[in-house]
DNA sequence: ATCCCTTTTACTCAGTTTGAGTATATGTTG
DNA sequence: CAACATATACTCAAACTGAGTAAAAGGGAT
């Protein structure tokens, strides 16, 4: 066995949900993904991520998730004989106590996939990155009936629904099909915000896995202050999602599960009706870490 | 930055099943996982691995997906500088073609964790284990109510159900609870067989992700040969699940979803009516990987 | 040839969950 | 105090799930 040597890198997706949006944290003005090495003195990979989150930005940071390793030859900066393992994680932290002068800036996951924002409807950018899509497919006669499904899956064309799961899938459809920054298109208007090397595939894996986590586990009180409404909830998991969900439905789901209890104060910041005020049952909470939640994924 | 050097290094899950049994591919008879470097030559971790598998044991690989990734000193053999990263991937492979002599050994999940295996109601093994469990949550007073509400979800005990689901904590649980040779334990009758270094978390890690995976994504058809019936393909899902399927939903459900059609043959293999053969329908391949399946996951 | 045994295949049925719609309660604002 | 906005509560049908039963189609023994 030879000697394999690489540089190990750490880059962390961090993620809170701020008036309703959901946010990355980010550097070099919203261009990278905050990232840092791995040092020997780290206890473990999560250890040293967690460290220098600290160090960087201050932010407590609670749920923290591996999300993907890789370590791509046509991704490094430079063919050296040395090459970089990037191991990116997930982390959520509450919305934000105004970060530091200078400090990283947030921000919104919909700047750079403005496609996957479907809260009020199918946004304008689908159009014409479907046109685009279909233009590639039919240029391939070979492939088109192939690419022609993908197409139709991934953004939800010709009957099949729109599954909003399928971010890393769209991203990558289109990286495919050249038609985002990173794969050497021109900027256009409905590709989205581009990022540094692949930070922006990574950021879509992460809103992926988000995404079908929030289905099943108790995440979202990750993203949420001590106590909150029924309405508050439904909103951070709307912006998530990047759907509208049905409000009675999404109430009766939640207190079936028994995850939340009421704190007995109201908020009347609403507008109508006051609303009660809930907080995380934090006593079952490792209960909650083995069993499983769910969630009404009806549209608008 | 500093530079962070690191030796990178290869693990795989590899597992078919046999005869109704899934097995995982194994060196030095069975105590350690198969591994190997990362190299400079290869493209890409994926295709590192794929390399050396190919070299190693001829074996083809079809699916393949990261599994995890880590770093933790504790777990590097001597504590140099140098630190050891590991990526761990599941594989899966058809029913083996008799492996070459002196080749890597085949061994069934179950010899590992002998109280996984529920197809034939619960395992003998759960007893011992419930019990030296119960009594290490008892020793501690003040986390007592806490490790018995986690030994009850992971062992389905005092009304909560047996979830498969939880392989991984279920190890966990036992390891902490100093249970397992790994921990430094005696080795006991019920606590199966150990691994090289931690390589059984590792296999345990593979056998969550797959028992997850298999509800919602057509994975199975991996380790299926082209034709197959009916209850071959349920006899597969539930070895790999640990449990007895209820024959009439199973049935239903395959069909609900369209993912196979009839080959036209028989097989009378099988001793009563003779059975239908089918095979899975890769012309909508790309449909599966987006879309989802789901399996009926009824006790006995 | 016929009866028995085994396994496949097909059908039924009640309880639960899900998607969707409607009605009522309780505040604030003009 | 009426109009409005939001929270909360209830209803209903369709779909799905878990579970059980019955018929069909072969092999083997007598």
């Amino acid at each position: 066995m030879k000697d394999a040597l690489a540089q190990a890198e750490l880059i962390a997706v961090l993620t809170a949900v701020t008036n309703d949006e959901p946010r990355v944290m980010t550097v070099s003005k919203g261009e990278a993904l905050p990232s840092g090495p791995f040092e020997v003195e780290h206890r473990s990979l999560q250890a040293g991520l967690r460290e220098w989150v600290n160090e960087q930005t201050g932010h407590p940071l609670g749920y923290l998730e591996q999300l993907y390793t890789f370590a791509d030859r046509d991704r490094s900066p430079k063919d050296k004989a040395q090459r970089t393992i990037s191991i990116s994680y997930l982390g959520l932290v509450r919305e934000q106590a105004a970060p530091g002068a200078g400090a990283p800036g947030w921000h919104g996951w919909y700047e750079y996939f403005p496609w996957e924002d479907h809260r009020e409807g199918r946004p304008d950018a689908l159009a014409g990155i479907s046109e685009a899509l279909n233009a590639w497919a039919a240029a391939d006669p070979t492939r088109r009936d192939n690419r022609q499904k993908r197409i139709d899956l991934c953004l939800g064309l010709n009957g099949a629904p729109w599954n909003e799961e399928l971010a890393l899938q769209r991203y990558e459809l289109m990286f495919e099909a050249g038609l985002v920054a990173e794969a050497g298109a021109e900027p256009g208007a409905d590709a989205g915000r581009s990022m540094f090397a692949d930070h922006r595939r990574i950021l879509a894996t992460a809103i992926t896995r988000l995404r079908a986590k929030i289905k099943y586990r108790p995440v979202v009180f990750e993203l949420m202050p001590a106590n909150f409404t029924l309405s508050h909830l439904q909103h951070t998991v709307e912006a998530l999602a990047g759907l509208a969900l049905h409000k009675p439905n999404f109430r009766r789901l939640i207190d079936q599960q028994e995850l939340i209890e009421e704190t007995g104060e109201v908020s009347s910041e609403t507008g109508g009706r006051p609303a009660k005020l809930y907080r995380y049952r934090r006593a079952i909470l490792e209960e909650h870490a083995l069993s499983s939640t769910r969630l009404p994924l009806s549209r608008n």
